[in-house]
DNA sequence: AGTTGTCAAGCTAGT
DNA sequence: ACTAGCTTGACAACT
């Protein structure tokens, strides 16, 4: 079981997730950008190797722009280099990799611009995972999508997009259930029909579901992943009181960490903790973990 | 140097 | 009708 944290490192001092403003678009600023955001991923990956952190998400912003009309230049040759050293670092000490593309990307939108977009979105994160010549197991995960107000025919909307996309798209795209839309019934009826894996959210399920236990949830998305495609990933986070439904949690409740982990006790799966403080709190789950291995 | 409005993109529920 | 929340900050124009 790997332990990881999503996107950011507050404690290192630089980010792998820098941006700047379409305004300003220029092939000089993505260089400078691109350049900056790779050194820092290597930076954050030589802290996680350190702490034991080998599941870790790399943010949708480390190429500003790269799936957008502006970007005509080719920074996947420009940066060949960098994506194979990272790459082979990454392979090195078995790091597992998730991308998580943001709320924009829509497969299943009614509109085919929004599709086509998204799509376009979609083969940049995997062009990106294949510059550094990362095995099928290094996943780009999405939502379902919109209802539309007719959750049938979204779901065969998505059914019939997804069928469309490009094997090197295919090969890495996995779907997550969320919070309010499409819960894990919803993923498991699309997985049957496309076999395509199932990253647990277990927060989204606690707040939707079709009344599977933690466990029976948990059981159940993890028989969607193959072996190439690794072991299951599951998002882990709980309540931020006095915030809306869903609202992740600002750091970790070791008390609520505790019983999930009994909960899925005995089921291998690599384990993303989206609480807001990031390796702060991830520190505290691998202390606790260490303490249960050395018991 | 510090503050603050704004940033490519969408959907949903809650106010 | 509007906004918070979602991987959420961080950019950049303004004091």
């Amino acid at each position: 079981m790997k332990i990881g944290y999503p996107c950011i490192n507050r404690s290192i001092g630089c980010t792998a997730n820098s941006t700047f403003r379409l305004a300003n678009y220029s092939e000089h600023r993505l260089i400078e950008k691109v350049g900056n955001n790779l050194d820092c991923l290597q930076k954050i990956l030589e802290f996680n190797v350190e702490n034991n952190f080998l599941f870790f998400r790399i943010s949708s912003d480390i190429v500003p722009f790269a799936s957008h009309p502006v970007c005509t230049f080719d920074w996947i040759d420009h940066f060949k280099k960098d994506f194979v050293s990272i790459g082979s670092y990454i392979k090195k000490n078995n790091i597992r990799i998730s991308m998580h593309p943001d709320q924009f990307i829509l497969i299943n939108a009614k509109d085919e611009n929004i599709v086509k977009r998204s799509i376009a979105e979609l083969d940049y994160h995997c062009n990106f995972l294949d510059a550094m010549k990362l095995d099928k197991a290094a996943k780009v995960q999405v939502h379902v999508g919109g209802v539309y107000g007719d959750k049938d025919a979204s779901i065969e909307r998505f059914i019939k997009n997804y069928n469309l996309l490009p094997q090197h798209i295919k090969k890495r795209l996995v779907i997550e259930n969320d919070h309010n839309r499409f819960n894990l019934s919803d993923c498991l009826q699309i997985s049957s029909r496309t076999k395509i894996p199932i990253v647990f959210d277990s927060f989204h399920h606690e707040c939707f579901n079709n009344g599977e236990t933690m466990k029976e949830a948990a059981i159940l998305a993890s028989k969607t992943w193959k072996k190439s495609d690794g072991v299951l990933m599951v998002d882990y986070s709980s309540q931020q009181g006095g915030k809306v439904k869903g609202a992740h949690a600002q750091s970790i409740n070791m008390g609520h960490f505790k019983q999930f982990l009994q909960e899925i006790a005995g089921l291998d799966c690599d384990i993303m903790l989206e609480i807001k403080d990031k390796e702060a709190s991830a520190l505290r789950v691998h202390k606790y973990i260490s303490r249960l291995e050395t018991i």
